[in-house]
DNA sequence: TCATGTTAGTTGTATGATGCAACTAACAAT
DNA sequence: ATTGTTAGTTGCATCATACAACTAACATGA
């Protein structure tokens, strides 16, 4: 005996990477142009569709869309939404995307523009949040996830897959601030990690360079 | 010429409602008891597969699988998340549910059990994200909601859909405190009311009753 | 009529978080 | 030894918050 009483169509479901990085100390998005229709030759988020036969989980087959199409896999990623409905892509009549929000560092990023998609490039969010030339909904799913993002760090919540594994509070600091935007106070940023026990000083490990050594910290466990 | 190069096989997608409400003090969740397989004779969630012959959108879906199911209407409603995965629910090989959040009044709660649930009732949300008996992943994802829902309101991102549209400061900071477990300070309060402008004065208009006339308030617009 | 209870709404104040700037520390380079 | 640079700390003014006490405005009932 079955427990299926009846089958129903399913929704055309895709994934799209909102991919951000800092290029040129500017917090940017990665887009590349659409090859084929719908929305040919616009500029757009990469994505892919949902292969049941090979992705395990939403998350697993954001990974497989990312290596896929730039050849990338993504450190810090996050589910950022679902949005669905009829007519929103020509490709089925009711389509669903669940957007991944990704952040890399963008020198480990290396060009493989893959199928379907080319010229790729990053635009910082500033340009495509305001853009409204861009394919589909993705102006707005650029905006918001780049605004969560920031929402994110501004409550101490931070990427630490996307930093490298040890670094200096100065670094640390840094690159909050190329995310976010703004300069941050020293001592304010350091009392928060000190009362919330984000970071953890790696015992007598330093980074030496010109001038007076840095301690070095990891990620509290 | 066509654009659709394959078809794949799509997975099977649902909408889950996490419907919230205080009832007797406390936030609580609606649950049913399965009445088929999968998890028959377990405590979930109302849900229902996605109709894209019916739903323009997924927040519409979510309103039909309510009123489908639990007859109500949702005045306050919220994407929670998607999760997917090979192997979630038995009926699929693969499935797909976006979770939805929704706060109602529950005495606005008309209690119709609908087909596939039977004996609805509200559950403390204490109770049922520590209720590992609970159908499928429902536990975590009752967990999540109200933890997200409560940090809205500590941020004063405020459920106006779920309040009355006339109301006293007395009466939204008692909904608040109800909402969140624990009871605030009135001066803070109405600081980051005032501050922040998220209500605005009825002018002339008053609640009376057995003592002081209290000023009747709306959402700023 | 006037004291009482109750809720509405405001004010004063101590405490704590934040932002700014100045400070000391430790190194390399000269 | 002096200088320049970044690391790390400290003092302090300012602002937000929490707590409590206060005044205001009604109904009620002696």
């Amino acid at each position: 005996m079955s427990f299926t009483s009846k089958s129903y169509p399913m929704p055309f479901t895709r994934l799209e990477l909102c991919i951000l990085s800092v290029v040129e100390g500017e917090l940017s998005v990665l887009l590349g142009k659409r090859e084929e229709e719908p929305a040919k030759g616009l500029w757009a988020m990469p994505g892919g569709v949902l292969r049941i036969d090979l992705d395990n989980t939403l998350e697993e087959a954001a990974q497989r869309v990312s290596e896929e199409r730039i050849g990338v896999r993504l450190p810090y990623l996050k589910q950022q939404c679902a949005v669905g409905g009829l007519g929103r892509d020509p490709r089925a009549p009711w389509s669903l995307s669940v957007v991944y929000r990704a952040l890399i560092p963008a020198e480990s990023f290396s060009p493989k523009a893959g199928k379907r998609l080319t010229h790729l490039k990053w635009v910082p969010v500033v340009e495509a949040s305001e853009d409204t030339a861009l394919a589909f909904d993705h102006q707005e799913l650029i905006a918001a996830s780049a605004k969560d993002l920031r929402n994110e760090i501004e409550t101490m919540e931070l990427p630490f897959d996307y930093f490298p594994h040890e670094f200096t509070l100065g670094e640390l600091q840094m690159g909050c601030e190329l995310l976010l935007g703004y300069s941050l106070d020293k001592s304010s940023f350091r009392r928060k990690l000190d009362d919330r026990k984000i970071v953890s000083a790696i015992d007598g490990e330093f980074k030496r360079g010109a001038n007076r050594p840095a301690q070095l910290f990891t990620r509290a466990t």
